[in-house]
DNA sequence: TGTACATCAGTGAACGCGCGTTCACTGATGTAC
DNA sequence: TGTACATCAGTGAACGCGCGTTCACTGATGTAC
């Protein structure tokens, strides 16, 4: 949160001392109310002045802690990201440890756990794949890092098969996918795609727009209420689709 | 807008009559300004004083012309969707005119329309098909007609190839997709989709849904500013890949 | 054609609200000697 | 072990702002006779 002070030139600072654990722990119960606030309220109505009332704080009591809104809002996308990051975690090591699964398998288990934590936390889904906080810019550099640990997992399963002697067949129009292979030559430049295959990474992202638009569809019911019968099984065969899509020719579960 | 009044007695009402053209040419003026400082600030930022501040006039004139701010809000949604709808018109209108085009070409041609209109228009879209306004839910028999003006041309692009005997191979897991489909009962109830099939409405929504996953994460900036090289290439390939999905096994343009 | 009257658009003031942020302050907690 | 002092967390008042909405009003526009 906020620097403690410019500098402890004396005193303080005791690591571990009564105060810095006050210190933490009030830390934690802002955050664990602005994420209740956010799951009630959204954040463009995301309120310092609420927030501290619900603390039973006087507002500007909070900029002990926060300096500004924006900054709350920086840390509340931190916290989302390491939410969704920990569902995903939880998931694939359940699904590993309760069966030898295929990539196909991993890529499903990892979507599906991303649509259940966006059905409980559409909030939160809202603010880190809906549209930006008016007025509000992340600052890149503190929310890159948590901002990626799904597609480093999806990034591994999609190389999973590659490595055990599979290639996707080429499809049908070949000069438009290989312009748009070269269009991720940036991402490809990051270390973690070494070795990766620009093809495989392009299906990736489709396959991931098409979750993304799905989850984002149901959430924001852009088919209206009720048009979709049972919106499990719709989700199952978008991720089946999804899947060809990631693996063309290849049989799913 | 607001009811003129709730029944004219006597006088006024002369249609046509030059109060009544006043009041619709302030009418445009107040949707054209409320659209401007919807793609100035974003709709959760939308203010009835802001904007009647700069029509010159006082806050509670516009009481005259909209009931609430809420109703303004669905007056620019409706605009929103009107205006997208008359832009995938006439994209489909040109290209018709320009050649013969089979019914990848046409799906290409929608959905470009749409990223270009999205582009050009961030705050419409957001409105659209981004994360809700807070406070606000939007009154269904208002926005779902001119909010399928869209879907309508898909379903016509979709159903072209099926009525000049093509049919989608069968896929990988046809279990997850046979429950999908079932899951369509209540869109397939629609009129508009007699006697279509909803296999193909099933994959006609995966690809829309890939598509707008796409065009979001550009708008939104998802994957970060610069990540990808050619954003033009990246979203035809995106294109390919989802025209394979509607129309597998089949060549495109 | 003139006149009395209804309806209109727009005004200006006000109500009541909530917001982010700053600031000087008090009393408690901790630390150095 | 005691004491003087630094630093802390939290208070309370205030600044300045903008918002949606209501209301009684004025003068202009239109209409019926």
């Amino acid at each position: 949160m906020v620097d403690p002070v410019p500098a402890p030139v004396r005193g303080v600072g005791a690591i571990g001392g009564i105060r810095a654990r006050n210190r933490e722990a009030i830390e934690r119960e802002i955050l664990v109310t602005a994420r209740r606030h956010l799951a009630e309220h959204g954040a463009a109505a995301l309120s310092l002045r609420a927030i501290a009332r619900d603390l039973g704080m006087v507002s500007s009591a909070l900029y002990r802690y926060v300096s500004s809104r924006d900054e709350l809002l920086t840390l509340l996308i931190v916290a989302a990201y390491d939410d969704l990051g920990d569902s995903v975690d939880d998931a694939l090591a359940a699904a590993r440890g309760s069966a030898e699964a295929t990539g196909a398998d991993l890529f499903s288990v990892i979507v599906h756990a991303v649509r259940r934590w966006a059905l409980a936390n559409p909030h939160d889904y809202a603010l880190l794949y809906g549209s930006p906080v008016p007025g509000y810019h992340a600052p890149a550099e503190r929310t890159t890092g948590p901002g990626t640990r799904v597609q480093v997992h999806l990034v591994e399963v999609l190389a999973g098969p590659a490595r055990s002697g599979y290639h996707a067949p080429p499809t049908s129009n070949s000069a438009a996918l290989a312009a748009g292979e070269r269009a991720l030559a940036p991402i490809m430049a990051d270390p973690l795609l070494a070795g990766g295959s620009s093809t495989s990474l392009l299906r990736g992202l489709a396959a991931w727009s098409l979750v993304l638009g799905a989850i984002s569809a149901e959430l924001f019911e852009q088919f209206g209420a009720g048009a979709i019968a049972d919106p499990d099984a719709y989700f199952d065969a978008m991720v089946t689709l999804a899947n060809d899509l990631v693996f063309p020719g290849r049989q799913g579960q």
